[in-house]
RNA sequence: GGCGGCAUAGCCAAGUGGUAAGGCAUGGGUCUGCAACACCCUUAUCACCGGUUCGAGUCCGGUUGCCGCCUCCA
């Protein structure tokens, strides 16, 4: 059974049939950087990293293509207020979103293209609309002619009336009509620009994702992704775009994520209520963000609060514990068990269940809990006075694996106790063996000042960060 | 006004026809020198009303409530 995508276009779920068997190509519209991405802006890159990472793991060659918007009306905005040019308030945050998105553990984009970098690429594309009829000059800005191009409001699923008559929407006087939109933009005095057949200006907003998408992956895509509130008027415009242009279908599958409210509400930068990622990994592990993300469904709204943030706490903890307890064992007492191929199967039969959800539009709140029952099982496993290394191993493999594919790796770095601590450690070994619970108990609680918790097992005492 | 989404235990959340996954929290037990970790047990008339069906949280119609898009926004 081939994976299932739920499609904005057809608003179903549709069998993944990528055009070249094999292949996938992916766009995901990435953020206009004028300032830190907020955890709204977090979770498309998020959800769609593991999108990208499950498509790979299910053995599709996976080409990953996300923008940067760096010419823009805010970025202007803001160079205007910080007194710098608009390349450097680009350039300061492209770096910053990669050091968040890095530590959000979201792998980099095969291409991260920028608009200024395809300039004559877009005035280009913008040429040939104005020849096609698609497209008209008007006091040197050109817009696009909206009703003429047919399957316009396809993926939003409203006629180009139904749109109009949201009547919120300003003629203004330089359109034919209400609904065309800006391909590109005539320079007001001082604006940063580059010159055009129509003198100088800039490319409008929705441009820049068509131009770029087939400039890098060509005509048709399989999968273009990003926020629920790009479906209008983003992607509708750039459909109208791209498909006016090459007379191909654009992109065949579209997928949409769901906001993250706070309060039960939006949170947006225009209404001032957003979470900067920057701030919150301050004082936040970042795969705790990570998993917070993936366990809602990414279709649905996420109500971020600190309830919740504490829930995935303690459910990322629950995981690296379980993991944390079997490397233990490994260490500390290998050996063969009985009944090694009922663990093993019982073990496959939790990683057909996870491929199997995870295959159904990419449900990873279900994949998680597919950890949580991998998780119970061995520690059902580590209840055995006899393990074996094979099982053991296999167990290990396997979280490796499964958390691997939702970018949840747990990491165990070797780390090694100061000597002074260490001969505390040794000291509290010894007081346990000759009963002397006093002292273990003092020593016990001055590791816990130093933050580090003592676990005292058959296998011996261990110790983890608290 | 148009289009769409959501409503499942104290909290979060899966589940598109066959007597309700999972996590957190709570309570009880087992394990432990005591703990911790862990394991076992414990908690749901699936918003409301009607319909289809042998059978519905799941399909259809309606009601109520919340949210979103139609304007920059992931």
């Amino acid at each position: 059974m081939a994976i299932q995508i739920f499609n904005s276009l057809s608003r179903q779920k549709e069998a993944f049939i990528p055009l070249e068997e094999g292949k996938v190509k992916m766009y995901v519209c990435g953020p206009t950087v004028y300032n830190y991405i907020h955890i709204g802006n977090a979770r498309p890159v998020i959800v769609y990293d593991t999108v990208r990472r499950y498509l790979a793991y299910r053995g599709y060659d996976v080409t990953y293509v996300s923008n940067f918007t760096d010419v823009d009306d805010k970025l202007i905005k803001a160079a205007n207020e910080l007194g710098v040019e608009v390349p450097e308030i680009a350039e300061r945050f492209i770096q910053a979103y990669f050091e968040d998105t890095k530590a959000l553990g979201c792998d980099e984009a095969d291409v991260h293209p920028r608009v200024m970098d395809h300039m004559p690429q877009i005035i280009d594309f913008i040429e040939a609309l104005v020849e096609k009829g698609y497209a008209y000059e008007s006091q040197g800005d050109i817009y696009y002619r909206t009703r003429k191009f047919e399957g316009y409001g396809k993926l939003s699923h409203q006629s180009v009336d139904e749109l109009k008559v949201g009547a919120r929407i300003e003629t203004g006087d330089k359109k034919e009509d209400a609904l065309d939109f800006a391909l590109w933009k005539a320079a007001k005095p001082g604006e940063i620009s580059w010159e055009s057949p129509w003198g100088k200006g800039r490319p409008g907003w929705h441009i820049e994702c068509s131009v770029m998408a087939r400039e890098h992956l060509g005509d048709t895509i399989d999968i273009h992704a990003g926020g629920q509130d790009l479906t209008f008027p983003h992607h509708e415009n750039e459909i109208a775009q791209s498909e006016a242009y090459t007379g191909k279908t654009f992109a065949r599958y579209w997928m949409h994520n769901g906001y993250i409210n706070i309060d039960n509400e939006k949170m947006s930068k225009s209404l001032n209520n957003f979470v900067l990622v920057n701030d919150i990994l301050k004082e936040l592990d970042a795969q705790v963000l990570r998993m917070f993300m993936l366990s809602v469904h990414y279709r649905h709204p996420i109500n971020y609060s600190q309830q919740l943030v504490e829930d995935a706490i303690a459910g990322l903890e629950r995981l690296r514990t379980a993991y944390a307890n079997l490397k233990h064992r490994l260490e500390t007492s290998a050996g063969l068990g009985d009944h090694t191929d009922i663990w093993l199967s019982k073990m496959n039969a939790i990683k057909e269940e996870f491929v199997e959800t995870m295959d159904d539009d990419f449900n990873t709140a279900n994949a998680i809990s597919k950890l949580f029952d991998l998780s119970r099982l061995s520690n059902t496993y580590l209840l055995e006075k006899q393990t074996s290394t094979e099982v053991l191993e296999a167990f290990i493999a396997l979280f490796g694996e499964l958390a691997g594919v939702l970018g949840l790796p747990f990491k165990q770095e070797a780390e090694l106790l100061d000597a002074e601590v260490e001969a505390l450690l040794a000291e509290r070994i010894e007081a346990r063996k000759n009963r002397d619970f006093a002292r273990a108990d003092e020593i016990r609680d001055l590791f816990k000042e130093k933050n580090i918790i003592l676990e005292d097992t058959a296998q011996g005492t261990r110790w983890k960060r608290g």
